[in-house]
DNA sequence: GAAAAATACCGTTAAAAAACGGTACCATAG
DNA sequence: CTATGGTACCGTTTTTTAACGGTATTTTTC
């Protein structure tokens, strides 16, 4: 079968290395052609040109400045027709669920293949998706186990960026402009979400999630 | 210049994808030869041939299994004339002691320039070493500020990795068969050398460090 | 073979974190 | 309009952390 036109391709990542060498591995195959690499997803959205859309975004989830989560929710709103294809180095349901609400066709590892790589591209490029069997698999475990998938608040998301420093919960109250009370009722809430019962745990999980940079 | 002979590498990444796009990047450059490509140190060391070494591997830190830290210290002792050069996405000072330490003749962050890296590689195989202005810029700094750079024993290594946990101080002592105030007193001289005041902080430094992968 | 460093340990007190139990307000969705 | 979910708040008790100031033993280094 003869590919009629290219599929376009824009990237987003703050590892050079990463980006430069994924832009080599899919220029290699004719059937590609990368409109864009950028170093954040802020950098992404100001070299967009709208007269000159990308079929697929792939991007990081772990990037300064501005990262997927945020970046796949503005261009998803702002062009609904760019398909954004999620990478990530951590496997967490939380990721997964976040990305493919803010609009991603399609979630990726890092350590995946290079050929499931091609493989998701040319399926969201055909079908609008594409759904790895590691995804659906980590989905469904996650549904069966606990019940079901965290979802957290955008305050709760906040909150759990302070987690992540020496900060006191009484300093973060002050941060927040908050009572220490209230902050200590976001904690234990999340406590239970997310399974765990030590700030260490907190702080764990919004690294794993991407919610914070390190 | 006529190239005589190729430079022979090594890689060791966990994400493929990444390694897969750093082996395009070098060997559409002719004179660079990748020799072996693996997922972690174990790998790398199992495919080595000694009578085919390369000249340099290019390691992540951060990978399961053996880490860059274990690879390069186990490497070097083995092969002393094979050059190391670590990968990795944070620049603080202990990371890049402990690897040098360790037998790492150079040390570049993931978001290089590819150019970086190429005269890095070069430095490299010409002369043995490479010092980045980065490297030698958060050196300096770091012997600037606080007076000296982090130097943490085994045992303090192998105690922040247990900081990452839900786990208890108690509980800590108990898993390492230790006193809990013998397990206090290695927290009391961590928070101390790491400029910290909390577990959390305890817990960020062992991550950013790659002491302990998530 | 003495000095220095690392290891393992102990006691005390104050502060913070964690585990409970609650109330009240407000928006908006049925 | 009333039920629901999110937000903000409060009190009490127990456990854990953090900040002190120490000793004894072994191991390494000079």
């Amino acid at each position: 079968m003869i590919q009629t036109s290219k599929i376009t391709l824009a990237l987003a990542d703050d590892h050079s290395l990463f980006r430069k060498g994924m832009a080599g591995l899919l220029s290699s195959l004719t059937r590609f052609e990368i409109l864009y690499d950028a170093a954040n997803g802020r950098e992404l959205l100001d070299l967009i040109d709208p007269n000159n859309l990308p079929q697929i975004v792939l991007m990081d989830i772990n990037m300064p400045e501005m990262d997927g989560y945020e970046t796949a929710a503005v261009l998803h709103k702002k062009h609904p027709e760019v398909k954004i294809i999620a990478l990530s180095m951590y496997d967490n349901e939380f990721s997964i669920i976040r990305m493919l609400k803010n609009g991603a066709s399609g979630y990726l590892l890092k350590d995946c293949d290079p050929a499931e790589l091609v493989r998701a591209i040319e399926s969201v490029a055909k079908s609008g998706y594409y759904h790895s069997e590691l995804l659906s698999g980590r989905l469904l475990h996650a549904l069966a186990g606990q019940g079901s998938v965290p979802e957290l608040t955008e305050k709760e998301i906040n909150f759990l960026r302070y987690c992540c420093t020496d900060y006191t919960y009484k300093e973060i109250a002050e941060k927040l402009s908050l009572s220490p009370r209230t902050i200590e009722g976001y904690r234990d809430i999340l406590f239970d979400k997310l399974q765990t019962k030590s700030r260490t745990g907190l702080a764990m999980y919004a690294i794993k999630s991407g919610i914070v940079q390190i």
